[in-house]
Order: structure tokens, then sequence, then C-alpha cells
DNA sequence: GTCTATACAATGATAGAC
DNA sequence: GTCTATCATTGTATAGAC
């Protein structure tokens, strides 16, 4: 009988590679970071990273792979919450918030993608991410309405809304800026302002 | 006497080289863009953009300076309009979604210099110009709130309510979306919904 | 001002030994 | 699985002729 149990291995290498693609990748994009820098920052050598991955694509793309499972995890974190819509949303936009400041240069990455030019970058379908949230908030903003929560109103431009002041405060966040103004306190307060216009009047 | 007239010479080379600059640059980043795309595009040989502009760098530093002259100018457009402020921003924001329309690759390229990781481009003070925006327009809001146009409130919040909406209808312009669904008409919306909330109330 | 030809560094990637 | 050594290619940039 052959040794089967032979099979696993130290990932210590794989792991390291990894975490320096978030670093320099995300620390340079992804044309200007080079092979040379990945396998210095793993303290591997170059043929080691081939070994695990294809390419220089490769393990970017399983970097952007390993970090939307993250994001992910945040839309599931709403479902499970209870209380009124309006509740629900401020502590998803909080937690989406910290998680922006957490993981400033991933988003910054991400951010660049999707809106920039191709970076001669592998294409990967952040849209799938992007795109959805508005449809993810405009369908409980449409909820809120039916329970009478919110007023009747456009559901699709009340999103627009909602997601255009989480989004000027991520990017504020992400910016350069040396003085960031739009933090979670702020950022609370615009959305008062937006719910309170949409809250259901009392009669 | 020596003939200084001689001193004039034909500009092809330089501006076909800046119009590649804006089309190569544009479309594949900085980093990824190549000096021999540049040329090529441009119709000329290497040392044609060596000798026009300090090199690579050089070359994309002066696209920027031209392109940005052309933001600068929508400002100076709405300091020149007449009406209250709520037209004028109308008039100011259809203006800039406009030009964002038909600048949408320049913009690609701003936005990824501005939230993006440096990809090995130059520095180059975009915040001049994108942090300047909110500072803008929250004096003018705080102007409405004077004359009563607005009902008291906090300008800076409202400027980032209003630069919110703007700045998502941008995004889904810019971005690679077969669908986009934030054109000139629902932005509008989205203002007159954010206007009507702040315009002072009738007594 | 524009070309041909080329220098020279850095890049992504691999062969083959251990 | 990891290394040393090396490859082909592409990159930016320039010298020197016209």
């Amino acid at each position: 009988m052959t040794t089967k149990k032979k099979i696993i291995y130290e990932e210590g290498a794989r792991e390291r590679l990894l975490a320096a693609a978030l670093k320099v990748f995300t620390a340079k994009g992804y044309a200007a970071a080079t092979v040379r820098e990945l396998v210095d920052e793993a303290h591997v050598t170059k043929p080691v990273l081939y070994y695990y991955y294809d390419n220089k694509e490769g393990l970017f793309l399983e970097l952007l792979k390993t970090q939307f499972v993250k994001i992910e995890s945040l839309f599931i974190y709403y479902r499970n919450r209870d209380g009124n819509v309006r509740k629900r949303f401020m502590e998803l936009f909080e937690k989406i918030f910290f998680f922006v400041l957490e993981n400033r240069d991933f988003i910054r990455l991400m951010h660049s993608l999707y809106y920039g030019p191709p970076q001669g970058a592998p294409f990967f379908d952040c849209d799938a991410y992007y795109g959805r949230f508005h449809a993810f908030i405009a369908q409980f903003v449409k909820e809120a309405i039916n329970n009478g929560e919110f007023q009747k109103g456009n559901a699709s431009n009340m999103a627009w809304l909602i997601i255009g002041a989480v989004q000027i405060a991520m990017e504020d966040q992400i910016s350069y800026k040396n003085d960031k103004e739009l933090d979670w306190k702020t950022l609370k307060q615009l959305l008062n302002m937006i719910f309170d216009g949409m809250a259901a009047k009392p009669v």
C-alpha cells in the first residue's frame, strides 16, 4: 500500500505569497507590482511562486477571490439581523464603513479595478458585487415602503440616494487626503437626514 | 544678422503625442501603457517623444495638466450664471454630468489616480480639484441658507448629500456595466429629492 | 525635427539540480 | 518543495546620421 498520507504538506510559503500579494498589489496596483517584489515580500524565490500559482495573474486572481469572500459575508450579516429596515440598514452600513477602514488598501485596489482603466490586469467580475449593491438596497427600501415604514416613492431612487452617501464616505476614507472629513459619525448624520426624509409621516 | 525667425516650427508631432497620450493612458493606465504604444499611436518614432517631452512621465503630466484646465472651466461657468442657488446647482451638475459622459476615459484615469493605488505614476495633485469640490458646494449651500432659500441646517452635511448623488451618478456612467441606470434624468430626480428636502418650507 | 540603430536595465518565466 | 542559474522578451532611453 502506497503512503497516501504524504500528500499533506506545509502551506507556509503559499500563504505568505498570498499575504505578500495583498500588500504589494494593493500598494502599487497590478501592472506596477513586479514578481520580484512579490517573492521578496513573501521571503521565497521566484520558482516557488510558479510552483503554487500559475503565474502573476494567477496569484492576483487568487487574492481577489479570497478578499471578495469577506465582502460577501457583510451582506449575509444583514439578513441575519432583526428590527426594522432603517435599523438594519444603519447596522449594515456601520459594518461596511469599518470594513472599509480596516481594508483601505484592498478597497482602493478594487475601486481602481472597477472604475479605472484596466491596467493590464486580468478580468475579474467585480460587478457581481458592486452592481448587485443597488439592487440589494432597493429591494429592502421597497420592503420598507410596503410595510409602511417609509413613505411611498421611487424605491430605486431612494436606494441611489442612500448608496451615494455611503459611497462618498467610503471614498473620502480611501482617498489620500490628510484630513478625512467624513467619519462614521458624519455618515450616520447623513443617513439619518435621508431616512428622516423617507420615513412615513405620522398622521 | 542671424535668422531668428527660424525658431517657429511645426507642432504636429507634439500634438499628436498628446492625443496619443490621452488615448493610450486612459485605455491602459499609466504603468501598463508603453512608450512603443504611445509613439505608434502618434505615428512618430521614439526619439520624437523624448525630443518634445522629458520622458514617459513628462508626457503623462502634460496630459493631466491640459485636461484639468477643462475641468477648472466648469467651476468658472457656475460663477457666471445667475438665478438662485438651486437653479445654478442644477445647471452646474448638468454641465458636469455631460462633461463626464464626453470624457469617460479620462475621468476613469483620474478616478483611479485619486482613489486607487499609485500605479508607478508620478505624483499629481488631483486633490486640488477633487478636494475643493466639497468646500465649493458647501459654500454655496451656506449662501442659500443665509438668503432663506434653504432651511437652516448643517451646510457641510447638505453638501455631502448633494455630492454623493452626483458622484454615484458619475461612477455609474464610468463603470463598465452594460446598462447604465443613472442617466441625467434620474440624477435630476435625485437632486430634486434632495433640494425639496432642503428647501425652506412656506409659512 | 526626425530617423535608424542600439544600449542597457528590468521584466516574467523556466530548466534542472538537490 | 525549494533552490541557483539562466532565458527570452520587453521596457525606457539615447547616440549619431540626415
